[in-house]
DNA sequence: ACAAATGATACCAATTCAGTATCATTAAAC
DNA sequence: GTTTAATGATACTGAATTGGTATCATTTGT
């Protein structure tokens, strides 16, 4: 069970390494050279986010991608909300009917309450904020 | 993403069936009635908890399963290790690799938290708790 | 001996995840 | 205006996980 996929993880470098690089398209095949991403799987994704208004995008030569938004409005939930659908640590088996058994409702209310924990932590996590955290270190 | 899956969950209900009826060998068939679970499905889910130690079974007719810790002793951690492998939110990508991008690592940090902050509530519940926290509720 | 129970294990279908492949379209450069 | 370098759209594939089924062997009380 993982948290994040890496659908997600690679949208984070590639989020990263062009907020680092102004309003200049940056073509896939840069990307490529720099994150060391497969080509495909990379392209595929840019696409998703520029379809979601995280990227945008010019065709042509000398084309490529850019942000949309600033570094600190893309959030690390919206990314999972994209690739992920979204966090729901919880799913109740029961849909409509009753369920047969109250421990497990109980179960249910402390899950839902880590999946907020989670997400509270994750909202405040943007791009801004990996950038200027990564900076603190040496290289 | 889902913190628990259907294993789990169903293993939840068992333990509690079973620990209310203490020391008392309690069959497939019982179990089935009470709780509506798939019976292949629940049978291998019990003998998997039995062999690691958290059922005690009988063999032969009057046979079943019954508790083989107090309900305080099996923790919401014990069964997510079992059905799930442990709880693993992060994975680094780069194992052995140098990782080319610091954000990343800061990310890593960050999932690690909130796994941490997730395993030390998951730890606080037990059957035992379950069980107590369910009978605050009619019926 | 029979019936009722678990032990062990193999199998199957649906879904998700990670990644590939291809054709169409756009636009700068020559 | 042709070439070339780029994205848009979309279909496909393989592996792993999840949820569930099926079967045969073994044990044990009646």
């Amino acid at each position: 069970m993982k948290l994040i996929t890496r659908n997600t993880d690679y949208a984070v470098r590639a989020l990263c390494y062009l907020a680092g690089q102004g309003s200049a398209a940056v073509s896939v095949t840069e990307l490529v050279a720099r994150l060391r991403i497969p080509r495909p799987f990379l392209r595929k994704l840019l696409q998703t986010l520029g379809g979601e208004g995280i990227l945008r995008s010019t065709k042509g030569q000398g084309g490529g991608f850019s942000l949309a938004k600033s570094p600190e409005n893309i959030r690390l939930t919206d990314l999972i909300r994209i690739f992920q659908g979204g966090i729901q640590l919880n799913e109740c088996i029961f849909k409509r009917k009753i369920c047969p058994n109250r421990a497990t409702c109980v179960l249910k209310r402390e899950i839902d309450g880590i999946e907020q924990s989670a997400l509270q932590r994750l909202e405040k996590v943007s791009i801004a904020l990996l950038i200027r955290k990564g900076r603190h270190h040496d290289q």
